[in-house]
DNA sequence: CTAGGGTTAG
């Protein structure tokens, strides 16, 4: 009787423990009752350790070894504190020390640990072996097992087994949706996210909002305006619109799909904010080259008492480096350790290089690479050999060229780049010797392509595109477009040596019409008089084809907003919102 | 009360 009731007051203890010292007091009151052996006390103590923020690994491990015959839970337990910690590993030992006893068998529980220990730890192998077991076993059925295996593999980079696995799944709830999708999302395959939705929506599981964030972040990548849209009127009409992450998700697709007016309007509205938040906005202002917003809404964060992090500067300088804001950058970049006690990454070096690069300071941005942590890192040299392009510095380029050869980091997009240099220094053999080494060196390719909403459907355009339906319609608009600019001023480039803009343009068709002067004269025929283009592309807009833009923006007075691989342009009046510092 | 899902950068 006595003893019943002193355990449970020991399990009520347990239950309101926030410490892990009253939790040593707790194990102390266990050991002078000689309860150290009753299952019920020490599985309540080992799981809490194990769990518990405020509790301890290294703690439950010790109790786990003072008990004799672990039963499943316990094994279970450990498997699991372990599979979220910053030790993965340490549960697939667990797992296979339970194994190797063989005292008690895994069960469904252990399963779902043991495979998110998986994915934390890279541990493709073993996610296969326990995939094998839980056949054997006879959890394939399970809905959650089959969850967690669906997203083990993705982290270890099997999409192909993943989707398998979800399509033979007998029974698929709202989570095992929401898994795919934002397993698909993060492994950046936005369209097989977005098309995975139109399955959900006829499979009658409803959606939430952890459906909309991933969705929101895919449209975001893609710059899917109008689906974006739909989903902000979802989250209205079903109360979604106080999640801090669904407010989140959509400021950031506003302003990757370049509607920064919609993006304030919902930052506006919210009535909690974390540093997403503000991010978010920072580095949309950022990546459409308004600077000095980007350093107001920097300012009213600080005032609002978040903590900026490492995203925040980076979206800071960016948006200093696009504004030519170039003192300020350099500003910002020393705050980051005096002020605010941030390392800055190589990422940070990479703004630098490029905000120094921008504003023509060549010798400054080399210096900038030289004072980083890592003189291998290719994006940086890449960032350079943009700079040099943009100021048509032939020396530089070649520095940078060469540094890329020596890290063996070449692609064929750097080839191109200075391809185009040397094409717009009218130097023909530089252009051949670039088109050689990629030939030569079997240097992989990235095909350009530009795209186009018109009424929810995207248009998709390469380089001398003969393969729309419309291609006809499209060649004649575009005839008639190019009469029309070159009446107020537009010089066609033709005449000179044609500045590639992609390898394969490069390799074979020199001179054909860029996909973005496609996708433009697509948008121009479909589309009623006043409205606004979105183009967005995959590659940086080519000096050429930004002078033709602006001059049909004035023509045809038009909008044109286009997204390229770095940031926006907004065409407007003859005007690009880039002053032509890209 | 032993389980599985979300946002910025890259």
């Amino acid at each position: 009787m006595m003893q019943d009731s002193n355990i449970s007051l020991l399990l009520s203890f347990l239950q309101g423990c926030n410490s892990l010292r009253k939790l040593q007091r707790i194990h102390a009151q266990v050991i002078i009752n000689g309860y150290q052996h009753h299952s019920a006390i020490s599985n309540k103590l080992l799981n809490f350790c194990a769990i518990s923020i405020s509790g301890s690994l290294r703690y439950s491990q010790l109790l786990f070894n003072q008990i004799d015959k672990p039963q499943t839970s316990t094994w279970n337990s450990m498997i699991r504190g372990y599979s979220q910690s910053t030790s993965p590993l340490e549960a697939i030992f667990y797992y296979n020390k339970m194994m190797l006893v063989g005292q008690s068998r895994p069960d469904n529980f252990t399963f779902s640990f043991l495979l998110k220990a998986c994915d934390k730890a890279k541990a493709y192998t073993k996610c296969r072996e326990a995939h094998g077991s839980i056949i054997r076993i006879g959890y394939a059925r399970d809905v959650v097992v089959c969850t967690n295996l669906v997203r083990s593999y993705v982290g270890n980079g099997s999409i192909e087994a993943a989707q398998r696995i979800f399509d033979g799944m007998p029974v698929r709830d709202l989570v095992s949706w929401n898994s795919m999708i934002s397993c698909y999302s993060q492994a950046g395959l936005h369209d097989e996210a977005l098309k995975i939705y139109s399955r959900m929506r006829s499979s009658n599981v409803g959606m939430d909002e952890f459906t909309l964030v991933s969705l929101l972040s895919s449209c975001a990548h893609v710059g899917a305006l109008s689906f974006g849209v739909q989903m902000h009127r979802f989250a209205d009409e079903n109360g979604f619109m106080d999640n801090v992450f669904v407010g989140n998700a959509l400021i950031d697709m506003y302003a990757k799909c370049g509607n920064l007016d919609r993006a304030r309007r919902v930052f506006d509205k919210m009535r909690k904010r974390d540093v997403f938040t503000w991010n978010s906005m920072i580095v949309g202002f950022g990546v459409h080259g308004r600077g000095d917003e980007s350093i107001s809404f920097f300012r009213q964060m600080l005032i609002a008492g978040i903590q900026p992090n490492s995203v925040t500067f980076l979206g800071l300088l960016c948006g200093c480096s696009h504004q030519g804001l170039t003192e300020e950058g350099v500003e910002y970049f020393h705050t980051m350790r005096s002020k605010f006690n941030l390392k800055p990454g190589i990422k940070h070096y990479g703004c630098l290089v490029d905000l120094f690069g921008r504003a023509g300071k060549l010798e400054k941005a080399l210096e900038m690479i030289g004072s980083s942590p890592s003189m291998d890192d290719p994006v940086l040299w890449r960032t350079l050999l943009s700079a040099c392009k943009i100021h048509r510095n032939v020396e530089i380029g070649e520095v940078a060229m060469r540094n890329l050869l020596r890290i063996e980091a070449l692609n064929a997009g750097d080839c191109v780049l200075l391809a185009g240099i040397y094409a717009e220094a009218r130097d023909r053999q530089g252009v051949a010797r670039m088109r050689k080494l990629i030939r030569s060196e079997g240097i992989k390719t990235t095909p350009g392509w530009s795209w186009i909403e018109i009424d929810d459907r995207v248009h998709r355009f390469v380089v001398g595109d003969r393969l729309h339906l419309d291609s006809e319609e499209i060649y004649t608009k575009l005839k008639e477009i190019i009469h029309r600019v070159i009446l107020i001023g537009y010089v066609e480039q033709e005449s000179l040596v044609p500045v590639p803009e992609s390898a394969d343009e490069l390799l074979e068709n020199p001179g054909l019409y860029h996909s973005e002067k496609l996708a433009i004269a697509f948008g121009l025929a479909r589309t009623p008089e006043g409205s606004i283009l979105r183009i967005v592309k995959n590659l940086r807009v080519c000096r050429d084809c930004h002078s033709f833009t602006k001059f049909i923006s004035k023509a045809f007075d038009r909008k044109i907003i286009v997204r390229d691989r770095v940031r926006f342009h907004h065409f407007k009046d003859g005007l690009c919102s880039c002053k032509d510092y890209w």
